[in-house]
DNA sequence: TGGTAGGTAAACACAC
DNA sequence: TGTGTGTTTACCTACC
């Protein structure tokens, strides 16, 4: 089982680094850095125009291995207007998508009812077979992936194609009618622009498709209610330290529901002056079984003050810093991740709220990513 | 029961 | 001319 906990507690905060425990999928030690943005207030929920990403077109190591041959379409899309420039840049980037190392498997398709405790416990099933039963993701959303899952997030509907394919098995041996069904989705939902392709450098057919920012929250909350209806248990997988720190609020405790990862989230902005940290022992990858309400002892929580100077240059101030939205730095190690808040950040329920959704997103179309490699 | 979303098939036009 | 792409329409099913 991996311990995915990246979920961001929530804080009011001076200038500040917040320690987060780091998914243990990160075996080798490192150093990495890369910056989000979230807009400060009003934030609408749902939907909202934001969605956090723990890493950006900026992270070293960003390119998914699924998105090769997209690098002839970074420069088209350079040459493609202003519009698409910003595309990439916005608030709504999603280049979480290449983090694949952060998030779990998708969980057996098969609908189940279970109490927390019996999520909490049961054993990830195996996979169906690759090729046997058709994903349960929409066209939109698998559309959605693979534009997102692209460093500069426009595909051609060829290489969406070849996303899917990758991706899902099952489209390799299903008739063509699917693709069919893809540009069926593209013209006409109205979550997909398509983008002129630049007639110097483009080569071969068709245009550009990209994700129309202002459709991109409601993709992610169809992709994440998607994954949560399929998956059983990841969510609490994924949160031990969560649901650990919630259950050191007992009055809060009880009356949360332990399969709502967004109860999580509003837990912990009740505990404004603490983050978490990765380092109880109880926590470690090997935990045998998620957490659970009976477990109120299992993670300690610390506000870390963090030097300026050791977390790089990244820590300049952002341009979007005076517009309305906060920038958050991200620095990973082998052992935490480090959130960086700018002077007088506060986050508000709602905010945390929207963390919460986008790492929830980040898992269920990870996930996806995931099982390219592992099978689906 | 009606509205809506999603999936599928088909036809057509256009570009390469 | 064949193939790929993009658009549109129609029909069906599932869900709310």
């Amino acid at each position: 089982m991996e311990d995915s906990c990246h979920t961001l507690p929530s804080f009011s905060s001076h200038p500040t680094t917040l320690k987060v425990s780091l998914p243990s999928s990160s075996s080798s030690p490192r150093q990495t850095s890369s910056r989000v943005t979230l807009p400060l207030s009003p934030i609408s929920f749902p939907p909202s125009p934001v969605s956090l990403s723990p890493a950006t077109a900026e992270f070293p190591h960003s390119s998914s291995p699924l998105s090769h041959g997209a690098a002839s379409h970074c420069l088209e899309g350079q040459s493609v207007g202003q519009e698409s420039l910003s595309d990439q840049n916005d608030l709504t980037c999603l280049s979480w998508l290449h983090q694949r190392g952060n998030l779990l498997p998708l969980q057996p398709l098969t609908k189940m009812t279970l109490t927390p405790q019996q999520e909490s416990c049961t054993p990830a099933q195996p996979l169906p077979s690759p090729a046997s039963s058709k994903p349960p993701y929409s066209f939109s959303s698998l559309i959605f992936m693979a534009i997102e899952d692209s460093p500069c997030k426009r595909l051609p509907v060829k290489e969406i194609y070849d996303w899917i394919v990758n991706n899902f098995p099952y489209y390799r041996t299903a008739t063509s009618g699917w693709r069919n069904s893809v540009r069926h989705n593209l013209s006409l939902s109205k979550s997909f622009r398509r983008i002129e392709r630049d007639k110097k450098q483009s080569v071969g057919k068709g245009s550009l498709w990209c994700v129309c920012p202002e459709y991109r929250p409601a993709l992610l909350e169809m992709l994440r209610k998607t994954h949560s209806f399929h998956s059983t248990n990841s969510n609490l997988i994924n949160k031990p330290a969560l649901l650990g720190a919630a259950c050191k609020a007992p009055e809060v405790c009880d009356s949360m529901d332990f399969s709502d990862p967004l109860s999580h989230s509003i837990l912990l902005s009740s505990s404004s002056s603490h983050i978490l940290t990765s380092n109880n022992p109880d926590f470690s990858e090997n935990t045998p079984c998620p957490l659970t309400p009976d477990h109120e002892e299992l993670v300690t929580m610390e506000l870390t003050e963090y030097p300026q100077n050791e977390v790089g240059e990244d820590t300049e101030k952002d341009p979007l810093s005076d517009s309305g939205y906060i920038e958050l730095h991200y620095y990973q190690s082998d052992q935490y991740q480090y959130l960086v808040l700018p002077d007088d950040t506060e986050l508000d329920l709602e905010t945390v709220e929207i963390l919460q959704l986008d790492v929830e997103a980040q898992e269920a179309a990870g996930s996806l990513l995931d099982l390219a490699g592992g099978g689906y």
